[in-house]
DNA sequence: TAAGATTGTGGGTAGTTGTGGGTAATTTCC
DNA sequence: GGAAATTACCCACAACTACCCACAATCTTA
């Protein structure tokens, strides 16, 4: 039942124990090629959640963050932004990463955590402020996301 | 005896199990190629309706999610609101795939459900919100399907 | 028309998955 | 260098899911 290695679909709700552990999806799991080493990288998502990255996906970024030219200010800032708060973390025997306490912080988890397929990545969201975030993005212009849309036949 | 692989064509009116499984019609199973590994993607429908997809057909929607660059808000919110939903779902040896209760909820499905073959795709209904979805569908502009017609020849 | 094959539906069981907590190893700090 | 705190690893259990078998209704074929 695995589709593409690596990709991640659905959505699950799922806790954070005390420790900072939150459980995997099996099936996201599933997916997971071997050159992963059973390890992620957790990052800051641009919206208030936490990215979860294959280790394979994460090496593919940081060699277009090495292609970015610290001559420019905005490259500078987008690197430092992007590096500074990601880590790895690697899986338990029962499929766990641990957070760090930063992330948690920042992406306002609690206990419920809902855990969302991203296709190439991994979102664990406080289930609110993923309403909230959803609620803002009703005020998307229809027009752009049409367009986008349009290129995609679903 | 099977028109174009996995294309489906066609109504059924069969029974969602206390489960949470459907079963594939028997002709649409057929129409299967092999490379779909038995698998289904099920997905929310843009009307109140399951969305069935044979893998393969699936996967070409995900590569093009994969291309979507997350520096963008407006393509996070795509992707995510297209991956969320997804589930992937392998049929059982009688030919039943389960839904999640999420998917049930959505389509506010009961024990008695209307599968629909919407031709690269399915679709799986709860009769009573397929009839109120047709009568909407009367008011259709004519001006609308003038507009299609340049599209398709029927 | 009758026998056989196929198809749709229901339910039992064994294995998997999510979650909590305990203990040992490691790191940090005085 | 040693105590305290943190982290990593392991075990246990309850809930759930996937797999299997059974049977009745329908369709096919001779």
């Amino acid at each position: 039942m695995t589709l593409t290695n690596n990709t991640f679909i659905g959505e699950y709700a799922y806790s954070l124990d005390s420790k900072g552990r939150v459980n995997i999806p099996a099936k996201f799991r599933q997916s997971l090629s071997d050159d992963n080493e059973g390890t992620f990288v957790i990052a800051r998502g641009m919206d208030a959640c936490v990215w979860v990255y294959p280790l394979i996906q994460w090496k593919d970024i940081e060699s277009n963050l090495r292609n970015l030219s610290s001559l420019s200010k905005i490259n500078r800032t987008f690197v430092r932004n992007t590096a500074r708060y990601a880590s790895p973390s690697t899986y338990d025997k029962q499929g766990r990463i641990t957070l760090t306490s930063s992330l948690i912080d920042y992406a306002d988890l609690d206990k419920d955590v809902l855990i969302v397929g991203m296709v190439n990545k991994i979102e664990i969201w406080n289930p609110t402020r993923l309403d909230e975030t959803d609620k803002q993005n009703l005020e998307i212009d229809p027009a752009a996301y049409d367009e986008l849309a349009k290129n995609i036949i679903i």
